[in-house]
DNA sequence: ACATATATGTAAATATGTTGATATATATTA
DNA sequence: TAATATATATCAACATATTTACATATATGT
């Protein structure tokens, strides 16, 4: 069990370090890690029609209230924005603007490249893979996991 | 860039997921993924004398302030103690309590090495050793970057 | 159609993380 | 020794995460 304590204290340490150097890697365009996951996530669908805040919250697996604080600052922020879902009155849809694309785009994908390939130094085309493949692993087994506690 | 991209998202997803189930393994001892992490560290042999808050947020690669409130709450909660350190009055020792040390060996160990078996699901002896070596591989790289910005 | 189940948004309490600023104690250097 | 640099603790502002609870809208089953 040793080796797998060093794991998750690893992993633990990753997610400190992912998200302290992550978001300075953006931070002059008054971004976080996870508000690149969100603009990720909004251009990866270019979803004109925009994506409900529930369907996103479980793209990026965190729940509908945490992600509701962070889009109501993006909102603020300009960056995204949120309309009245016509066909079912309970949601809203959450759209990048004209702004939040721009700095999307333009701004923050050149650094978030840089700083991709600081992260990954000395990583081959197979280590990336392999280690993408053990993340995917882990995290099948934790969604299992919070499965089976829900219920 | 699209395998660098989807390794951290999807490590942005397990650092969620982690904090997640791993609390909730451990929310009858009333812990926290990070508090497990410190009582780890503070069970490690070289630290039973106590350890210093600063030395302790080097170990966990978490703000000295951030550390600070997370020791306070562990405090309240009887599982830590903080004495004065005679030898330099700027600084404070942390150490586990009685209590403390029940709770982490008896009650909360048992279900941490169930979260890892579960967590751990189909991960061979091999495949733990090469996600292991690529998460410190990935730290390393990170903590470069790290360095260089605040320098 | 009506009762029930599910989905969504919002509010509140709590825990964790960052940075910046300030005061004090210790160490170093001129 | 005195001036300066470094280490530490603490306070404040902010961003992110969870859970629980509740009101409302939609979907489903009898």
């Amino acid at each position: 069990m040793e080796l797998a304590n060093r794991l998750f204290f690893k992993l633990y340490q990753c997610a400190n370090m992912l998200h302290k150097t992550g978001t300075r890697a953006v931070e002059d365009e008054g971004l976080t890690t996870q508000q690149w996951a969100v603009l990720g996530a909004l251009s990866r669908s270019d979803s004109v029609t925009g994506i409900s805040v529930g369907e996103l919250a479980r793209y990026l697996m965190v729940s509908r209230q945490s992600l509701a604080g962070l889009l109501s600052r993006m909102e603020r922020d300009g960056h995204i924005s949120m309309a009245a879902d016509l066909s079912d009155r309970r949601s809203k849809l959450v759209s990048m603007t004209e702004f939040g694309h721009k700095v999307w785009h333009q701004d923050a994908q050149p650094k978030i490249f840089n700083y991709y390939e600081n992260a990954l130094n000395g990583f081959s085309v197979s280590d990336l893979s392999h280690t993408l493949h053990y993340l995917i692993k882990l995290l099948e087994n934790m969604k299992e996991i919070d499965k089976i506690k829900v219920e």
